[in-house]
DNA sequence: GCCATGGCTAGTA
DNA sequence: GCCATGGCTAGTA
């Protein structure tokens, strides 16, 4: 059994619309928890799979992708391009044009 | 003690 | 590069 904390964090990810990213802080805000980005982390870690979560709209609070090269960077900047977020080689996204927000 | 963070500081170029 | 965050798990008692 989730904490609610958990539960919340799961409910927010959730509302993220393809074409559409957040950072991992502004998720855990919207959960309540302003410091509880790592709690995203988490969550992202847990129950991302099985519960089909949009974990590849989650990016840094500078709009970078978090994973490292080989480690799941190159898919979630594939699946990122695929609904239409401009990502540089880099891996960055311009949260100011993609960002979700509520 | 872990972690796909994030904010701040120190130290380099 | 240090360290607070905060829920969770592994590993010990």
């Amino acid at each position: 059994m989730p904490a609610e904390v958990t539960e919340r964090i799961i409910a927010v990810l959730s509302r993220v619309p393809a074409g559409k990213a957040a950072s991992y802080g502004t998720i855990a805000a919207y959960a309540g928890m302003p410091t509880g980005a790592r709690q995203v982390v988490r969550v992202l870690h847990v129950y991302a799979e099985s519960l089909g979560l949009p974990w590849h709209r989650v990016l840094r609070k500078n709009g970078a992708i978090a994973l490292p090269p080989g480690g799941g960077f190159e898919l979630q900047k594939a699946l990122l391009q695929a609904e239409g977020i401009e990502v540089s080689r880099s891996g960055r996204v311009d949260l100011s044009r993609f960002g979700w927000s509520g």
